[in-house]
DNA sequence: GCCAACGTTGGC
DNA sequence: GCCAACGTTGGC
């Protein structure tokens, strides 16, 4: 099974929102950014996820999560009262996907973003590299091993 | 709130 | 196809 990291940003929906309803699927939807849909593509159910928050006061990955339904057309694109309307797109050929998601854990604490930064092996993750902005990436095995460990 | 870094848009 | 302008992301 693959693995994966995911931003969000608290206010909007954080690791408590999925605990708060453990059985519910979280629909993730609205990215708008070509290769970070591309990464949604290619997640498979049963994949897991690391929930990261963002823009926010304790910045770090707070849990995991995992796929329990890979790429579908995300809905939110032909809504027009949604902030996530694309009038571009069209439902003969959609060009956002969405996947859902369902809460697996909360990590036993927050890991900040500084001491990711700190952890040797993880260079690799777009997460940590200079400028970064991709809102869904990959994680490597060993990323994820490393990360894990970090407690 | 600031601002660097990045992705996208659109004129040419 | 280039690239300047613009809007957005996201850490600080």
């Amino acid at each position: 099974m693959a693995k994966w990291l995911v931003k969000t940003e608290p206010d909007e929906c954080s690791i408590d929102d999925f605990a708060r309803a453990p059985d519910t699927p979280v629909p993730w939807d609205g990215v708008r950014n070509y290769q970070a849909r591309n990464f949604l593509r290619q997640m498979q159910a049963g994949d897991s996820v690391f929930i990261y928050h963002s823009s926010c006061r304790h910045i770090g990955i707070a849990g995991i999560a995992r796929v329990v339904r890979p790429a579908y057309p995300d809905p939110t694109q032909f809504d027009p009262t949604s902030p996530y309307h694309d009038p571009k797109s069209r439902p003969e050929q959609p060009r956002w996907d969405a996947v859902d998601l369902i809460f697996e854990r909360k990590l036993p604490r927050l890991l900040p973003l500084d001491e990711l930064r700190n952890l040797p092996g993880l260079a690799s993750l777009p997460l940590l590299r200079k400028g970064n902005r991709l809102s869904v990436m990959p994680v490597s095995e060993d990323a994820w091993r490393i990360i894990l460990a970090h407690r």
